[in-house]
DNA sequence: ACGCCTACCTGCTTGC
DNA sequence: TGCAAGCAGGTAGGCG
């Protein structure tokens, strides 16, 4: 569910929120969305009495640093959801696990489909929690070895939105690739953050087609690819995130930007640039949404 | 490197 | 109305 700007704005919500409350203790519901420590009750035991010293993001999962170190790291991947509540507030069917905050509030892990993965790392060392495929990254989330703290994404490819992401980086990246841009976008050892959904909406405000070849790519496609993808990251941040289903930020309230969308889940409504019907297909086993019109299908000829 | 598949889960929508 | 199939924002891991 959540993709960058729907994490991120959780992220935000919750530094706000919690960055300086103390977990009193936790409660966990669902024992497999504990990744780490085992058993969950050991999770329990060690998550208590810790204070949030700050919270962020990188790639799609939320970082909760906590004042001795150690990090805790929450993957919402499809329909996670953090959710800061007064105790005893309205019980959740859905809460999968519950910390109590030492000021009475609780912070909520909730969860529709449990595919959502909690860890706790020790201080000054991690260990990766992956990155999609690669040699590199599964060798790290298998292994049990112990990693520096600035090795922990590794696997993951460049934050968008970082000053170090430039466009001569993305075009050296893109260049290496043959394939097609949909699959690239959603690859996390590509690109960090990017989902099903933002990845359709810069590929149309680039006029580039999902099935482009990364390497057919000229220098102007890269220039608009570069800028559509940071565009509308930013846009959703700035929206507090786009709202099917489940997403919702630490408030609980829904984000506003699934207004704005101008192609994913809009299979055949107007294209808001010519008026061409959208149209969807399945690329890598994802649905996709683009305009026909706007941006043109790869010519057959082209290198295979 | 890449595509394709399955698995993990539950709920909502769609079509007959 | 009822039921089953199909769909959903993510990612790990296996195979070819």
């Amino acid at each position: 569910m959540p993709e960058l700007p729907e994490v991120e704005t959780v992220a935000r919500d919750l530094q706000r929120w919690v960055a300086g409350a103390t977990i009193a203790g936790a409660e966990v519901r669902w024992a497999r969305t504990i990744r780490h420590p085992q058993p969950p009750e050991r999770f329990e035991a060690e998550i208590a009495g810790a204070t949030i010293r700050r919270v962020d993001r990188r790639a799609k999962t939320v970082l909760l640093h906590l004042e001795d170190g150690r990090v805790m790291t929450v993957a919402l991947r499809m329909t996670g959801a953090l959710i800061v509540a007064p105790a005893g507030t309205g019980e959740d069917p859905y809460a999968r696990v519950v910390f109590r905050l030492a000021d009475g509030r609780e912070l909520r892990y909730r969860d529709v489909r449990k595919f959502g993965r909690i860890g706790l790392w020790p201080g000054g060392g991690l260990r990766s929690i992956g990155a999609g495929r690669g040699a590199r990254s599964r060798r790290i989330a298998e292994g049990t070895t112990t990693y520096r703290i600035g090795e922990v994404f590794s696997g993951h490819g460049p934050e968008p939105l970082s000053r170090s992401f430039t466009v001569e980086r993305f075009a050296e990246r893109l260049a290496r690739r043959s394939a097609k841009l949909k699959s690239l976008l959603l690859d996390q050892s590509f690109i960090a953050g990017v989902g099903n959904i933002y990845a359709d909406e810069a590929l149309w405000r680039a006029h580039l087609h999902p099935l482009r070849r990364a390497d057919t790519l000229g220098e102007r496609d890269v220039r608009r690819l570069h800028r559509a993808v940071r565009q509308v990251l930013r846009e959703g941040i700035a929206n507090r995130g786009a709202s099917f289903s489940d997403y919702v930020g630490a408030d609980g309230e829904p984000g506003a930007n699934a207004e704005r969308l101008a192609v994913y889940r809009r299979t055949g409504e107007p294209c808001l640039r010519c008026g061409r019907r959208i149209e969807r297909v399945v690329v890598g086993q994802r649905s996709t949404h683009f305009c026909p019109r706007c941006q043109p299908e790869p010519v057959a000829s082209e290198p295979a």
